[in-house]
DNA sequence: CGACCTTTTGATTGGCGTCAAAATCTGTGG
DNA sequence: CCACAGATTTTGACGCCAATCAAAAGGTCG
């Protein structure tokens, strides 16, 4: 466990009991792995870092040695361009896996920057590959949420392409909230409608394909129409049905068949 | 074999040969399958079909019962946006997987056209579904093929959120050229660095969140500054270096690292 | 040859970016 | 508990890239 030796990463102790194994389960990569077979599983994990917001866990164009299932908190993904500008890709929730996306020189496809405090799982490359190689569960898994990630990486092909800005951050905001929703229950206040929502105007502009003052302007409007309260890292949508046709948003595609 | 017992797909012949067996591994899907194991994946085939340039091959929102390796040809994969628009998410070339992408009531997740006439290998969704589970090495292959797709998609994301419009067709151009070398050899003319290019100015349009107008506008400053010939369904690079920094083209990202 | 694509060109419009500056929020240390 | 620096949000004026509308010219295939 080197390189990660560094004031970034803060090393945990290693749960090693057996609740650890039904947390263990609870992360998306091993649901279907059979109950005798998580211990076996818990072999191949390296150990668990925390880290504080802002920072970098790895860098486009760098050989990351460990993959990471995201514990908790909350990970942008993004790519920079030439003109200095970056997309992000994606919003990584607890339960998502980090850091796998390598081209075949192994070198990391885009960087991962922490939004909030997070909790990681490292996995080096080598056992990843076994695991996939000996736990068809897992591969399936794998395809699985991949099917998701590009079902969503399409919509927001078509966000950028064709929608305009209402319609593009309106999309951005329900699918947050729908993947909260699901995915990251402490970061949802079932009785207040209301998630956690640690994204600034600068990120969802960095999103969407806009600036960070047309989000803003394009917020107030929302605000205004009475479809939205946002501020003070909270979001609750207040008319979910108006704000869906604004978005032409449809919650199906973040629920993709399972394959096997 | 019913359901694609219509107009738009006529039944060939099923070659059931040793050749056949070499001619299966050529497509993505099973280049990881022992030999001796080919001959029980061919089982699983249903039959190949040969469509006409310009037809559906299956709708979003639809269930379709069989997905296809596209043995040769190109195809259109898209969505259709309440305006009328569309959005083109990807044209599969010979040995891709198609209509497999199923949300969870088994509902396709994207429509399929056509471009040029093609062949077609079936498996029902079963059969594929036992495949992947019985041989690991197509479901790495998927995997793989998926993670490929991934990254081709979020390059299409950032060219329509973040460049303008001569990068966006500057990598469009370089992206189907370098494909089109890697998976459809019939397509490339070494000699003449050109491919053949069936894409008209609209689809392009659609694929690039542009209008076919200003497609033909960005396009015609290419073949004056020299940088393409273009014409009559062939493509000619004539300044690859210029064109990749314009695009900020890198063929790395159509290259991805296999997982297993 | 004729119908239908596809490409090409021009004039006009508008959504969103750019630049700049003020106001507000957030976290940190004294 | 306040002070202060840095991040984030908010607002206004102005400009430009690409959309829109419209129509002509060129290709293609039955």
């Amino acid at each position: 466990m080197h390189s990660l030796n560094n004031s970034v990463f803060n090393l945990l102790p290693k749960p090693y009991t057996d609740c650890a194994a039904c947390e263990i389960r609870k992360t998306a990569l091993f649901q279907g792995v059979p109950y005798g077979r998580l211990g076996w599983t818990q072999q191949y994990r390296e150990a668990q870092f925390s880290v504080a917001a802002r920072n970098q866990l790895y860098f486009e164009n760098m050989r990351p040695e460990f993959a990471f299932t995201l514990v908790s908190g909350w990970v942008a993904l993004y790519k920079t361009i030439a003109d200095g500008s970056r997309q992000i890709l994606k919003y990584a929730l607890p339960g998502d896996l980090l850091g796998f996306n390598l081209t075949r020189d192994g070198t990391a496809t885009h960087s991962a920057e922490t939004i909030t405090p997070v909790i990681l799982c490292a996995f080096s490359s080598k056992n990843l590959s076994i695991m996939l190689r000996e736990q068809p569960e897992i591969a399936a898994r794998l395809v699985e949420m991949n099917l998701r990630d590009m079902s969503i990486c399409q919509q927001h092909l078509i966000c950028a392409g064709r929608k305009d800005a209402r319609a593009r951050l309106a999309y951005m905001l329900l699918e947050t909230y729908y993947r909260v929703q699901k995915q990251s229950k402490a970061d949802f206040d079932e009785k207040a409608k209301a998630i956690f929502f640690p994204i600034t105007q600068e990120l969802l502009g960095d999103s969407l394909g806009l600036t960070n003052v047309h989000v803003n302007r394009v917020l107030k409007v929302f605000k205004m129409e009475g479809l939205i309260e946002c501020s003070h890292r909270r979001l609750i949508i207040l008319d979910e049905k108006r704000l869906s046709e604004i978005a032409q948003f449809n919650s199906q595609t973040l629920d993709i068949h399972p394959l096997v």
